[in-house]
DNA sequence: ACAAAGGTAGGATAACTTTCGTACGAAACA
DNA sequence: TGTTTCGTACGAAAGTTATCCTACCTTTGT
């Protein structure tokens, strides 16, 4: 019996499986091949390496395939704003004791941040007002 | 001759790392046994294992550690802001293609960002307008 | 003075993550 | 049909992070 982990939300993705979401995100369901395409676009890595890193996450629960095709198509179990979402709890738990107001704090000083965000950001807000 | 990283920031804490720092940067400058006593308040974690963790953080550059007295005295090299700071970067970089404003919008439909929260964060906002 | 308690140093080990070599089957094509 | 190309499967190896054991030194208290 194949058992893959099926609590409510998929286990945090490592590094490298991050990679691989951020482009299944982009394109939809994608092959292997597709993927590691895309993934070489920033750095090497061998397709081999790309496979087992998403046959791993299909184990994890974090992909599921169609494995019907010859070229097996992968794509996230999880919708990406869930599992940003599960990311961002955590990352504001962790670091700003969950309290969300303190991370924007820290956003509003941060150089980064340009101004049309500023302004944007606060267009967001005035929209949530009503 | 002794080298540790000096570039202009530090290495990013790992996970264990990063729990070491909360402590410090909760508590001040302190010694390895008052960290472990805070840490076994979480989670069971052996003496030794917090004191390796803390020499290597010592040898990565993350924290400088006054070896003067027999119980050494470790804090963080560079202030809390900066690291948080280094680290929301980062996330906001991989996880929102660099734009605040896109993480406040999911910080706002997150169920967890609590209504006061929401005021807060306008508040600041305002605030900035002057 | 000596035992007990508590400190640091350093290496071994374990757990997890990442990468890739090798084997082998299916498809494409000359 | 045979060879080349492209796919999956599997296991080993390398790299990183985290944990702890052992040795040994210093302080404390009897």
């Amino acid at each position: 019996m194949e058992e893959k982990k099926s609590i409510n939300s998929i286990p945090e993705p490592t590094r490298a499986e991050l990679e691989i979401l951020q482009v299944l995100w982009e394109f939809g369901p994608s092959t292997v091949r597709f993927v590691n395409d895309e993934l070489n676009k920033q750095r090497e890595v061998n397709y081999t390496s790309t496979l087992k890193q998403m046959q791993i996450m299909d184990e994890k629960g974090i992909l599921s395939r169609d494995a019907s095709q010859m070229k097996h198509i992968y794509a996230p179990v999880q919708a990406e704003l869930k599992t940003k979402g599960q990311l961002l709890d955590k990352f504001v738990d962790t670091l700003y004791k969950g309290s969300a107001a303190n991370l924007v704090m820290q956003l509003l000083d941060n150089d980064k941040t340009t101004k049309e965000e500023l302004e944007e950001i606060k267009r967001l807000l005035d929209e949530l007002e009503k």
